[in-house]
DNA sequence: CGCAGCCTTGAGCTACCTCAACCCGGGTGG
DNA sequence: CCACCCGGGTTGAGGTAGCTCAAGGCTGCG
């Protein structure tokens, strides 16, 4: 435990949210400098994790927020039986560990899938700061709605589409956020295994290997392992809008 | 659109959240009586939404958020492609139109399954108020974290577990719910045709229909038609938790 | 060099889907 | 009051997308 001080430590030769570049995307976008300032003093600690490691653990007791600063993450659930459930992939600017408010315990296990760097942000002082500054705390309630909002979207994947379309649906959004972030929009390389993606899009390995072997095939991606090369963007698009006809 | 503020005054003979049977499972859980009064003062309207009606469309402005007094709403998202999933269905005491934050438009469509009234929730004021109790925000935003914890749990469902397996899971979580209000733990009647069901759990009606009847077959359930009556809860649950062997 | 983890590919299986026929119950109109 | 209709619901038969099991190939690391 002193270790992990001595690690946060470490770390923070920090950088405030207001000169983070990370902040159109994080938390504070939007806000304007007296609010963003106090931030600053909120956000004081950082954490590393290790690829592998865990941030947080189902029934760790729940404190904090975490920003990705740099790095890769997935949240996974898992039911008595030890079936899991990838339930997302979060990377830069993105916030992790919401589900923690409603029991003052986190729901899921928050795992590094590269070495990484979060910013804490210690829960009962964000709710202190967002009686204070209206637009933190509006910005705040977005961020929870647009989880609600991806969730849906992803029940909407889960529940009635096709192992083509799943796929195609995940890799645009990988590459849309990986865009807003300053990276290519056409080429990447994956962080997470083909297990990984199959228990986030409800599908086995071998299926996500196979379509992404098709899609080579076919001409729109290029996969050499974990690199990906989009060859054609709109054919991925029209596959997630309804493989049926464009009459 | 008059005919639509004549019926909410109509509907106006209003109950207090102070004095509301619901205030143990609605927004006003553990809040004091200083807090409680002035939720009074902002939850001043009642809309009814008759059967097959929408309380709100995607696409909508957003300025409200809505916590069912009497009825059953759905809530379902569709994609470009006429594509529809139910992502929810809300009964007395749960709120509606959370989607609506992230963007000040609805995402979601909200349909009452049967003739149904709401308390009208004006979200600008909701903010307002929370700012000043801490009790009432730090309550708002549970819920909202709530809501993300029960999606994370519908995509365990719809990623990783079978047709029987959906359908107890589904069942066991309609039970527990209509029981916190007081009703019956093994007998109910649903409200949603088996359609909505099975858009809900990922399936086509015809495998909700064939899973109900093998339910009865094994004297898990009796079933006619809409009514349920659990014989065999332990049954149910033991389905949910892994077909494997209870070694 | 050899091992371990991840990925790919093949062959056969099965849970669920599709299509189609039929049934039931409640509301409407003659 | 009965005939009819119509929106669910049930059930059957056959098809298929994705799963399972199994073998083998890359890549990076000790």
């Amino acid at each position: 435990m002193t270790t992990d001080t001595q690690r946060v430590k470490a770390d923070a030769f920090k950088v405030a949210c207001s000169s983070c570049n990370l902040r159109e995307l994080c938390l504070p976008v939007g806000l304007a400098s007296p609010d963003l300032e106090k931030l600053d003093s909120l956000v004081a600690n950082r954490r590393t994790v290790a690829r592998g490691d865990t941030l947080f653990r189902s029934g760790d007791e729940f404190q904090s927020l975490y920003a990705v600063r740099t790095g890769f993450f997935k949240t996974c659930v898992s039911s008595e039986d030890g079936r899991d459930q990838v339930t997302g992939f979060q990377m830069a600017g993105e916030l992790l560990g919401l589900d923690g408010i409603s029991n003052d315990r986190h729901s899921c296990d928050a795992v590094a899938l590269e070495d990484s760097q979060v910013c804490v942000i210690p829960y009962s002082q964000l709710e202190e700061l967002s009686r204070e500054f209206t637009d933190l705390q509006h910005q705040f309630h977005k961020i929870m709605s647009r989880e609600i909002v991806r969730d849906h979207g992803v029940m909407l994947l889960l529940g009635s589409m096709r192992a083509e379309e799943r796929l195609a649906a995940f890799l645009l959004n990988l590459t849309q956020r990986l865009q807003a972030r300053g990276f290519s929009a056409s080429s990447l390389i994956l962080r997470m295994t083909r297990e990984e993606i199959g228990s986030y899009l409800g599908l086995k390995l071998e299926t996500v290997s196979r379509t992404f072997s098709k899609f080579q095939e076919e001409g729109l991606l290029e996969v050499k392992q974990r690199q990906i090369r989009i060859v054609d963007q709109a054919g991925l698009q029209q596959l997630v809008n309804g493989a049926g006809g464009a009459c």
